[in-house]
RNA sequence: GCCCAGGUAGCUCAGCUGGUAGAGCAGCGGACUGAAAAUCCGCGUGUCGGUGGUUCGAUUCCGCCCCUGGGCA
């Protein structure tokens, strides 16, 4: 039994939900989030998490589903996704994952290295160590424990540094030796990807309009909100684009207008990275570029994708 | 109109006493196997406002012109 899934990745504010949102009212879909920080219950604004017009014309999945307290992972959220694949297969409905954390995208596409499980004390643990030790001497520790990962990272690597050191701890193998095992990818998927890639300059004023939206519909209140949390700043919700900038600004170390900018900023940065990511990390997905504006090309856009899903979707399976 | 202060990278600015220029931010390219909106690596992209002059050599010194601030009128 082979179940056929559509995947739409790319960068930050190119147009990605507005088209999934395209492809599960055309194809009676239910439209599955893969965006790593979406699922975090008390970032909705600041994530551009789809709102009540959206989810009125079609269902949507693992949207604010983690409270911002827990830490998801690329592991943990492919269960849920599988989960809800399979749960929309079960109704005739047509998986639509949307979402730019490329890892994610390919955890599930592609599958993980077999890793068990890391005790969370252990891991705790580790990163205090980091903290303790710095980057250079972590490395070099890392180095006699692990040899082949030590030499595979960079010394200012701390989040790769930091998970080799965990998988050898908790594991008494090196990441080497797990990723040379076959990956554990999730069997019985057909998968139809598409990366929605606007043109550079169009994609930049995007995320600039972004933001001053968010600010308009009360980012700055969800962030005091979140403040009001008291959470461990090293969460991964806690990473959200713009969070940290209007925090600072609550804090009177920035003016508002600074803040904006410097959110900004750090949008148009992820958007690039991202576009990185897909260009060379997803070679399978069918590249929807744009050349005109994200206006101009979305109809161009849905219409191109769903010639190809029509004809993905008669494919014999299997 | 006169007097100051400036015109150097996309932006903000550095550039002792002459040897064709460099920082931050922005930007560009890349890596990516369970925190990935994370983490990390690499790259200055330039009629030094214009034009004459002095000089072996001018972004630098001098003249004139243009532009932008501020002041006096």
């Amino acid at each position: 039994m082979t179940t056929p899934i559509v995947v739409i990745g790319g960068p930050t504010a190119g147009g990605k939900s507005a088209l999934a949102l395209a492809v599960a009212r055309a194809f009676d879909g239910v439209v599955i989030n893969a965006d790593s920080l979406q699922v975090y219950r008390e970032l909705a604004i600041l994530t551009a998490r789809p709102g009540a017009a959206e989810l009125a014309q079609a269902p949507h999945r693992l949207y604010g589903v983690l409270p911002a307290a827990e830490a998801c992972s690329a592991g943990r959220w492919r269960a849920l996704a599988r989960a809800e694949i399979d749960a929309a297969a079960a109704t005739g409905r047509l998986p639509v994952l949307v979402g730019g954390t490329g890892l994610y995208l390919r955890a599930l596409s592609h599958g993980l290295a077999p890793v068990p499980a890391i005790p969370a004390e252990l891991r705790a643990a580790a990163a205090d160590r980091l903290a303790r030790l710095g980057p250079a001497a972590f490395h070099a520790a890392l180095a006699r424990r692990d040899p082949v990962m030590a030499a595979r990272l960079r010394p200012g690597d701390r989040q790769r540094l930091l998970r080799a050191w965990e998988v050898v701890e908790a594991t008494g193998r090196s990441l080497a030796d797990w990723q040379r095992a076959p990956r554990d990818a999730p069997d019985g998927l057909a998968i139809a990807a598409f990366v929605v890639a606007p043109p550079r300059a169009a994609l930049y004023a995007a995320c600039d309009g972004r933001f001053v939206r968010m600010l308009a519909a009360g980012a700055l209140d969800e962030a005091r909100a979140i403040d009001a949390l008291g959470l461990d700043p090293g969460l991964p919700a806690m990473k959200a684009l713009g969070l940290r900038e209007l925090q600072r600004h609550l804090r009177g170390e920035l003016t508002l207008a600074a803040a904006a900018a410097a959110a900004q900023a750090a949008t148009r940065r992820y958007a690039k990275r991202q576009l990185t990511w897909f260009r060379h990390q997803m070679p399978e997905a069918h590249w929807l570029g744009a050349d005109a504006s994200i206006a101009q090309d979305s109809q161009r856009i849905e219409t191109e994708s769903f010639t190809i899903i029509r004809r993905f979707l008669l494919t014999p399976l299997g």
